[in-house]
DNA sequence: TATGTATGAATGAATG
DNA sequence: CATTCATTCATACATA
């Protein structure tokens, strides 16, 4: 049964498993990673994809991920590795103080809701668009498994006046 | 039903804190993106704004970013996801299970296997990127025989994004 | 059991 | 609008 995609063990650096991805496939990414070309564009990312399929199952969207985290961490760590030399810098407590003393504006009442607790009924919903007036239409006619997006939408200019807004 | 699901689902995956928002207000959001204008106006976005300010704080720059990255993300991820399940039913019911009942394949003898034993020659990395000088000129439109096996995968076209799939 | 770590993924915001 | 970056979350696994 799980043969299909041996999945079974794919390691890292502590020999855990490593997510979705095998051992030849880390190899690669790494490999590619260190020729420093920075995040692959969409279609190299297709070329990867296509080729670490080879060796097991992984999507696009995972080698995507891969390399933003990848280049995400490993800034990190030189962040982390210089502060470490340089006493100056403070705020290089990084993210393990950060999760406790975070600010949560949002604060709500569960840390962790439960996807069926997100679930509502759509009519709250529609009564709370009311005051948009321009509802074209109360459309219920979701398709069913299909989640695509329409593919119509008003284009303007005026991503300047949100840009430094906050 | 399962519609709501879903866009639970693509709301907080695995019921996080779904950004700076309040669940009410991401659930507004949705709806209004549903509705299919598109990035509102910067009038909409103020009557947006300041209905979902009944909810939570949140500024006219959150729901523009908003409605910016929810359809730059929404252009065929859904489906990318879903089929990276459907590929492997076997496998996803697996998964779950996996973790406690996994094949032992290197457990049989190790309780981790080390990365020594798994790790080979780079000589065989580098032949397997070879593929990487070719890219800017080969254009491959279709993904090659381990896709084959992945059936329902979706192919999309390079303007993808990879944000929500996975 | 409790804590720390590595990593895939989600998302807000920034940049092009 | 397309891409990219930065943060954070959830989880599996390592360790004590």
């Amino acid at each position: 049964v799980f043969d299909i995609r041996c999945r079974c063990h794919f390691i890292t650096k502590s020999g855990r498993r490593g997510g979705l991805r095998h051992l030849l496939q880390l190899q690669i990414l790494e490999r590619i990673f260190d020729m420093g070309n920075g995040t692959p564009s969409k279609q190299k990312i297709k070329e990867i994809t296509t080729k670490l399929s080879q060796h097991g199952q992984i999507s696009e969207s995972n080698v995507y991920n891969w390399f933003q985290n990848r280049r995400a961490r490993s800034k990190r760590k030189q962040l982390v590795a210089s502060s470490n030399n340089a006493e100056s810098e403070v705020e290089t407590e990084v993210d393990s103080l950060n999760e406790k003393t975070k600010p949560e504006i949002f604060h709500s009442q569960q840390s962790h809701p439960r996807p069926d607790d997100l679930c509502f009924q759509s009519t709250e919903i529609n009564s709370e668009l009311h005051f948009l007036g321009v509802l074209p239409n109360q459309r219920d006619d979701h398709l069913p498994g299909k989640m695509e997006v329409l593919g119509s939408y008003i284009h303007y200019d005026q991503a300047e006046d949100y840009g430094m807004a906050g």
